[in-house]
DNA sequence: CTGTTAGCGCGTTCAC
DNA sequence: GTGAACGCGCTAACAG
């Protein structure tokens, strides 16, 4: 019950019988200690249960050995993988870890950077949200570094991100090769670096074929139903696959098709951003995941050097999807019902 | 580009030539300021850009303003509903959360407790890992007070939990109600007190209905398998549904079912725990959702009073959870595909 | 209502 | 190799 106060440093000072700056400096470090002094302060230690007073040391050193990562929200898999990944490597190097989500809205997005500011992260990892503006989290940051991760920012900040033109592109590809002549492809009404490319890898596969492209933007739900419904129940040229151009535009597609009672066996499907679920439809969905823990490492590691004071211009990293190869794209016979 | 150094409360004071702790009186609340000061001080704050320096006032004062929230992984709706809803109802009261994972593995579990010691947080929210140790935690975590979610740490904790007992009950009465006389309810080897008690309401249920409880352990996926298709394939007495104990119970079981080729629409199932793709499957899945968000509110809530200094007697809040009809538990006819 | 002062616990010169 | 003393930025007493 001796709880009433955690012993601070003099404590143990005073227990081992030397100066506070000796067990300070032996706590952080095998630097030069003797041998016997050592011990004595290993033993009072170990009697009072010292822990370091990390807010004492932060204050003193100005530095927190905390990084902030601003994510959208955790629901997907990529972005859980990416933040497990990121903990446990951050972990790694004696850091940890303050997580917040933006809920993709810029003013939440503001105020948790403001607050990561506040509590002096040394470096923070982020998801930007759509319309995310450079120089204002550059403003809300000060000098915190920052790598941006899953969406670029721009030149002017470090990021790794998924190689999105070719993720589209071979996607594209890889419908027109089974026939498939007239893509839907479907995206969503925010202005995201990520999807522009993506969309444009889209389109230049389909110029390349010969075909037109054609692209039904997200904006709600009845209206994604009506188009895509009209895209592919139309009499002339009706479309006979869709691109899905993220995870969440995939989970809209999916809802709509259901409402109008379009079977996913009909036509032609691939996503990107693979979903924990893809393999459980009939059929099942071929889609591009994204190397999520490859991602979060470099990143992290990325961040790190730049919180070491590592002053090189800006990185930007780019990393190749994997095309996970299912039924919905046409590879293999859609799994028939046991007869 | 002076930005060298950031400013003080000193430096605030000097400019608005009042006392340093006069400044520190107004910034923190409206305390008792005279209003022509009070100018002073918000002009000076303006133009120097002043934020309070949190570590210093943590050290200070002894808190931190910070929750830590410890869950086994962020991967699927209920965790991730829950844990939007902890950060949002904290900010809210001027908290900000430390989120970690511990992967369901005891050993990290208690790293991530002790770091949480470490970073000096008021409270914690923790979902326990299987075969956790009350008694352990504690000593981990010295006097910080602790809430458990949805999974229950005895009667000595705090903690906020979905009536596991009464969801399994109703599920598997419903399941009854629709003419399955043979239901198998499947489980995780997990020793979780969730589990059990939802295997309670099972078999109370089953008996009841004057029907032999049948559960299936989910050890690995080949077992699970074989277990799984043996019970819904014998020829004696074969299972016409299944009931599953939680969430990665049912991805297992889909997995499973995949694998040996047994269709949905063959059977009956409830899930417990709702899945955000539990519509797009065909037949459409039905499950008891867990009240997230109420449940995180409450945790919240619970926590704050014990920060602030509440002595009260543990409390065991248990919520109802809301079961979704749709069409695997046999209520609606399965949608036929288009024709 | 306001200013002065003394720590919170630690790391860091700088003498010894 | 070691210890004394100072200060990181802030708040809480206390005196005015």
């Amino acid at each position: 019950m001796n709880e009433i106060k955690r012993p601070t440093i003099i404590d143990v000072a005073r227990a081992a019988k030397v100066g506070s700056s000796t067990v300070s400096r032996h706590v952080r470090g095998g630097k030069s200690v003797s041998p016997e002094v050592a011990r004595r302060i290993e033993i009072a230690i170990a009697q009072l249960g010292y822990e370091p007073n990390t807010l004492a040391r932060s204050l003193r050193v100005g530095r927190t050995q905390t990084l902030g990562v601003l994510f959208p929200h955790v629901n997907n898999v990529f972005y859980g993988n990416a933040i497990r990944t990121i903990q446990m490597e951050a972990r790694r190097h004696g850091f940890t870890v303050m997580l917040l989500t933006h809920q993709e809205e810029p003013k939440l997005q503001q105020e948790q950077l403001a607050s990561l500011k506040r509590s002096q992260v040394d470096g923070v990892i982020l998801v930007p949200a759509a319309e995310t503006n450079v120089a204002q989290v550059r403003a809300l940051l000060g000098t915190i570094p920052v790598v941006a991760i899953d969406r670029s920012l721009g030149s002017a900040v470090d990021s790794v991100v998924l190689d999105n033109y070719k993720a589209a592109r071979e996607a594209t590809e890889h419908l027109l090769g089974h026939h498939h002549s007239h893509i839907v492809s479907v995206t969503a009404h925010y202005k995201l670096h990520p999807l522009q490319n993506r969309l444009k890898g889209y389109k230049e596969a389909m110029d390349a074929a010969g075909r037109t492209a054609e692209t039904i933007i997200w904006r709600d739900t009845e209206q994604l139903r009506s188009e895509l419904s009209l895209a592919l129940q139309r009499k002339r040229g009706p479309a006979t696959a869709i691109l899905s151009m993220s995870y969440s535009v995939s989970i809209a597609i999916l809802s709509a098709l259901q409402d109008c009672k379009i079977a996913l066996n009909e036509i032609g499907f691939i996503g990107i951003d693979d979903m924990e679920f893809a393999s459980f439809l009939n059929p099942s969905l071929t889609a591009v995941a994204q190397p999520a823990e490859q991602l979060a490492r470099l990143a992290v590691e990325q961040l790190l050097r730049r919180t070491a004071g590592v002053n090189e211009k800006p990185v930007q990293v780019v990393l190749p999807g994997k095309m996970i190869l299912r039924t919905s794209c046409g590879c293999k016979p859609i799994a028939p019902r046991r007869h």
